[in-house]
RNA sequence: CGGGGUAUGGCGCAGUCCGGCUAGCGCACCUGCUUUGGGAGCAGGGGGCCGCAGGUUCGAAUCCUGCUACCCCGACCA
């Protein structure tokens, strides 16, 4: 284990801030609320961009690029988008500096005002459908499938890395469709692609919902969901998808010739995933050791450390290991050996194990004689000695079941902290406790509002394919036909 | 943005209340020797205008004012 290394039950968000931090991933920047992410914690992103890219590219999606800014007027064109991201706009006033009279460094030119002022992107929404109007004429132009990989900028009063900065990197899809029904499937299809993503990737396992009206993004007709449980009991948004309806076709006048030669607005998509994701993932899966990570987003998949006294030894192990990296890269498995003389086999073990290799080698005099090797895995900190001859294929299933371990464990972890309450009592028991709760919503803005008011949960979503069933409102005791899911979030 | 806390070599801290000689400790770093299967040992060494800007004073890490950043709790939010 790290020195000075807090552990979650001592301090939860120190111990995940201390992670971040010592795991090399981020670190704070001279700028108040952004971050630096620093080369292993990119890594991580970018195994994420790729996985999610070819997602998206299987789905249909192509890449583009819009620009950072946003002329101010464009916001205010959709009434409540614009509600929503006001608060939160960095605004560009000036294009230019002078050297400052007094001789002390710059200051803003007064010359240079902008006419219009522009925003930093919060989203791209309005600009998009600015650009969309001039590309789309008639139905034979849809649907229109893009999605960029950006960053925006939201000036959060509280930041912490990665879970909520200023800045951040993401990707958001916006899409033009001619019917609202191939809107609506476009959202839930890419809401799919987000879960298979959180599952089969991060092994995170997440519910499908919809977010009520007061959850709703700013300017969507329906926002769509996916809520993993965290391991202190909070939730956290992983991902959205929504359906615009024709709000932004409207705001933009988008409009299409369909085959009967009739304008219509055109119907729109759009959704977002983040750095938060590493957020997530950290939160997920690791534990007081350090981080946790998943084999199929792991910068290193396998460490390996020879265990040398000099040269010779150290050109022996070579002459077995060399081969087996070799074998191993070419299986797509990214290996790092380390043999460096300079740090000790110890100081290695320990480093990474805090980074969160999946698996760990360790290859020494011992195990050339016994024409064996010592594999430690990180999900279960557990050693084992293997023999050297087929240790690629024990390496390529072991990194499989530690996928599927991590997400077992974590799914495990939610269904016994997911749970249905019936009484007032019982809902503010069990959200003091953490986790999912399942209770029956007289579906009104105001009882939403009181639940969160009285014990800072909110609807986490309600989930798709919920089960019908009678019940009454856990707060008003009126009548409710379904069980939403409440929890402290992120 | 409101309340509270913190800021001293790369990191973690002491010193600040009660101003005074050269600002100290642990880790990390450099050199050498011995070491190497879970963060090595010994010896020697380098690195600080004490967050920033003013002020008080013969003299400021220490007292005063302003600012900035970070952490915690609220409001807001991916």
């Amino acid at each position: 284990m790290a020195k000075n290394f807090t552990s979650r039950e001592d301090n939860y968000s120190q111990w995940y801030n201390e992670l971040v931090i010592k795991a090399d991933l981020a670190e704070n920047s001279a700028v108040r609320g952004c971050m630096v992410i620093k080369p292993y914690g990119y890594s991580i992103w970018e195994n994420m961009q790729s996985a999610l890219d070819k997602m998206f590219k299987d789905t249909g999606h192509t890449n583009a690029y819009f620009p950072l800014f946003i002329p101010k007027s464009f916001l205010s064109r959709e009434a409540d988008h614009v509600e929503g991201f006001a608060k939160e706009c960095a605004v560009v006033t000036h294009y230019r500096l002078k050297s400052d009279p007094d001789g002390k460094g710059v200051i803003v030119d007064p010359e240079a005002k902008l006419e219009e002022e522009l925003i930093v992107r919060p989203t791209s929404e309005t600009i998009i459908w600015d650009t969309y109007k001039n590309w789309i004429q008639s139905y034979r132009d849809l649907p229109l499938l893009i999605n960029q990989w950006a960053n925006v900028v939201r000036w959060e009063m509280r930041t912490r890395l990665f879970l909520r900065t200023a800045e951040f990197l993401w990707q958001e899809g916006h899409t033009a469709h001619s019917t609202e029904e191939e809107a609506m499937e476009e959202a839930i299809r890419m809401l799919n692609v987000y879960s298979d993503f959180a599952e089969n990737f991060m092994a995170l396992p997440v519910v499908k919902g919809i977010k009520t009206a007061s959850e709703r993004f700013a300017g969507a007709v329906e926002t769509f969901c996916i809520e993993g449980l965290m391991q202190d009991g909070r939730a956290l948004q992983a991902g959205t998808s929504h359906f615009l309806g024709q709000n932004f076709a409207k705001a933009f006048d988008v409009k299409f010739l369909n085959k009967n030669n009739e304008q219509e607005y055109v119907w729109a998509t759009s959704w977002g995933v983040s750095t938060r994701l590493i957020g997530a993932l950290i939160m997920t899966h690791s534990d007081d050791h350090g981080l946790v990570l998943p084999p199929k987003l792991a910068p290193i998949q396998v460490a390996i450390i020879p265990i040398f006294r000099n040269e010779e030894e150290l050109e022996k192990i070579n002459e077995k290991i060399l081969p087996i990296i070799a074998q191993l890269k070419k299986l797509n498995i990214s290996v790092k050996y380390d043999d460096r003389d300079t740090q000790k086999p110890g100081w290695k073990f320990n480093e990474y194990e805090f980074k969160g290799v999946p698996v760990r080698l360790a290859i020494g005099p011992r195990d050339l004689d016994s024409n064996s090797i010592e594999v430690a895995r990180r999900d279960l900190l557990t050693k084992e000695i293997v023999p050297l001859d087929n240790i690629t294929e024990h390496i390529e299933k072991l990194l499989v079941d530690i996928q599927n371990t991590l997400y077992k464990k974590a799914l495990d972890y939610r269904t016994e902290n997911t749970v249905d309450v019936y009484t007032w009592e019982e809902f503010v028991a069990q959200i003091e406790k953490g986790g999912f709760v399942n209770a029956h919503w007289d579906g009104t803005d105001e009882t939403e509002e009181k639940i969160k008011q009285e014990t800072k949960a909110t609807i986490r979503c309600i989930p798709l394919n919920n089960k019908l069933e009678n019940g009454k409102c856990v707060l008003t005791g009126k009548p409710s036909k379904q069980r939403v899911l409440f929890a402290r979030a992120y």
